[in-house]
Order: C-alpha cells, then sequence, then structure tokens
DNA sequence: CGCAGGTATCTCGACATCAAGATATCCCCG
DNA sequence: CGGGGATATCTTGATGTCGAGATACCTGCG
C-alpha cells in the first residue's frame, strides 16, 4: 500500500533529481504518524474529558508512583515542553482540581505538583482508552513487526534523550 | 541503548502491571521523535531564515513542479492542517513576497498559490540543508535498517492517508 | 562570611493553530 | 432552467505554545 510520503518522495525525484532524499522516507514519515496520532490521541481522550496536553502531565505523576509528586522541571524533561509552558499547564490543572501545587520542603525555589484523587482516577482512565485505540491502530503489524519498529526507533530516540538538548 | 520510552513503559509497569502497555513502545516513540525533530528542523531552518511551517508549504509548492502552483485545498491535504491555518499561512507568505495568489480560471470560488522566484530560491536551499541534518541523524541505522524501518512505518501511515481521515 | 554563577520557577508578549461558521460559487437533478 | 446540497476559501475568537527575561534561592570558592 502505498502513502503520502511515496507520492512526496516520488515528486522530489522528479523535481530534483540531483538530491538523494532517501532520509524522507523515514522522517517525513514519523512527523506525518505523529501528525495523525495527535488527532487519534485527542478523539479518544475527549471521552474522557481530557485534552492531550492534560493527559501528558496527568500521567507523568501517575507514573512517578506513590505520592504521585514531581517538580515542574522533571515534568519538563518528560513532556518536552518550556517552562512558561508547565507553568500554563499547571494553573490550568489546579484549576480543574486535578492536580495541587506544593511547596519543596528542601528547596525553597522548588515546587511539587501532586495529582488529586480525582486527578489520579482521570489518569487511569485515559489511559485504558488511549491504549486500546493505539492497539486498533497497531493490529496492522505483527507482533515481531512491532518489537523491530520499536527497537529503530530506540536506536533514533535514544541520542536525543540522552545527550540532553 | 536506553530512551525515555524504555523509562517510561518500566514505570507503568511498575505502577500498572494489570495494563499491557506494549503499544506505547511503538507509539510513543513516534510521538517523542517527531517532537525532536520539529526542534531539529526548526534549527535547520533558521540557518535559511524560514519557521517550519513556511518550508512546509513552499516545499509543497516547489515539488508540484512548473509553474509551482496549487490551491489551498491541495496544500490542506498535504500538510495537515486547517483550512483557517491554510489561510493565514498564506497571507504571511504573500507578505514575505515568496508566494503570490492567483485567481483559479477555472473556479471562481478558487485561488491558486503559486511559488515566486525567490519562493522557489528558498525552498530548494532550504531542502538541501534539511536534507544533510536528517542524513546525520539517519546515521545511527545502516542502509537496511532504515528501508525496513520506512516499510514498517508505512504500514502504519497508509491507512490514515489512505482512508481519508 | 559574601559574592558570583547557576538553578527553579514564573511572567509577559507575540504568534500559530484550531473549530465553527460565513460567504461565494459550482453542479446535479428534476 | 432553477433550487438545494456540496465545495472552496476566508473570517473570527479562543487557546496553547514559545522565547526571553525577571525573581528568588542555592552553592561553592576565595
Amino acid at each position: 500500500m502505498e502513502d503520502e510520503v511515496d507520492r512526496l518522495v516520488a515528486a522530489w525525484r522528479r523535481e530534483r533529481p540531483d538530491l538523494d532524499v532517501e532520509p524522507l522516507e523515514v522522517l517525513s514519515r514519523v512527523s506525518r504518524l505523529a501528525r495523525h496520532l495527535d488527532r487519534a490521541r485527542r478523539t479518544a481522550f475527549a471521552e474522557h474529558g481530557l485534552e492531550p496536553w492534560e493527559f501528558d502531565v496527568l500521567t507523568a505523576l501517575r507514573r512517578a508512583g506513590s505520592p504521585y509528586q514531581l517538580s515542574p522541571g522533571q515534568l519538563l524533561t518528560q513532556t518536552l515542553v518550556t517552562s512558561g509552558t508547565m507553568t500554563n499547564r499547571i494553573d490550568r490543572l489546579t484549576g480543574k482540581g486535578l492536580v495541587k501545587r506544593l511547596p519543596d520542603p528542601d528547596d525553597r525555589r522548588g515546587v511539587l505538583v501532586r495529582l488529586t484523587d480525582d486527578g489520579r482516577d482521570r489518569a487511569d482512565q485515559a489511559l485504558a482508552g488511549l491504549l486500546a485505540h493505539e492497539r486498533e491502530l497497531l493490529a496492522q503489524l505483527s507482533s515481531g513487526q512491532q518489537g523491530e519498529l520499536a527497537s529503530l526507533l530506540r536506536l533514533l530516540v535514544a541520542p536525543f534523550d540522552n545527550i540532553p538538548g
């Protein structure tokens, strides 16, 4: 089955036969797939009354384990947004009663963001819903193919995640 | 080499051992990699005085081949943005002298967006720069691995691209 | 002890995006 | 030929994000 990137690459080969556009076969597919996934996630979360960005923050806290709290700085590295964005997100989630801010007892510059009980339940429900949707998308691939894909992607992501940038 | 998704999955297995979080191995990596790529692209394009969204539009027109023109609607499907966004983008690119709007001779509702000579040169330069950067990122993978990765990704993207959504 | 540099978070203004609706035009079918 | 639904583009208002800078606090060195 052909996809938009096949068409895109074919067009470049016609218009710019002097260039090697092979990298696009991988990286344009990653970007486009991510864009489609964003839309699908938005739909999936709407069933639980959450926005994708809310899910990202709540689940980061949920994963931290009891007492479900992290500093804003830790949340930054997990969600790949800037500090201004995170401040704003925490404000809004606080307004919805899903998280609350506590002073960090060990560092008076710092703050700890903690999940409320309601926030925890929402995160758990939305995660289950998301996984159900994602399993459908991945039904295209055998279990072995999924593992292989994950491994190849890891090779590309690891440099970003490990060499801080 | 471990990445953030490995840590993320391990955390879920600890916190929610009842759930099968396997889908995240693939799809969370796609989302995170796309996010890193966005940042890298932003840096690469800055060398040519372009924003990523400008690149997306200009290259779509460039790929169309002489006379380098498409309707806004055709640009929508290629760039995965909404119509309001595209109107805004065309306005701004027009202001920078990189594209111009022409009436569609065959449909008075319609418009054709055409690349200017300057826009064409910018697109060509930025593409060459982007490919150079992307080749570095992909140096982690052998040629065979790149092909395999591209094929697996195609399986996931194709349903979105072919069943209009 | 005191200061310089680093770190954590927040503030602010600019900007790009989206969703929904408005407007103009097309096209098929009766 | 005329009306109704589809289509193409643009408008509007709300919102989320970013980048740069401000503020408060920590830390190590002299």
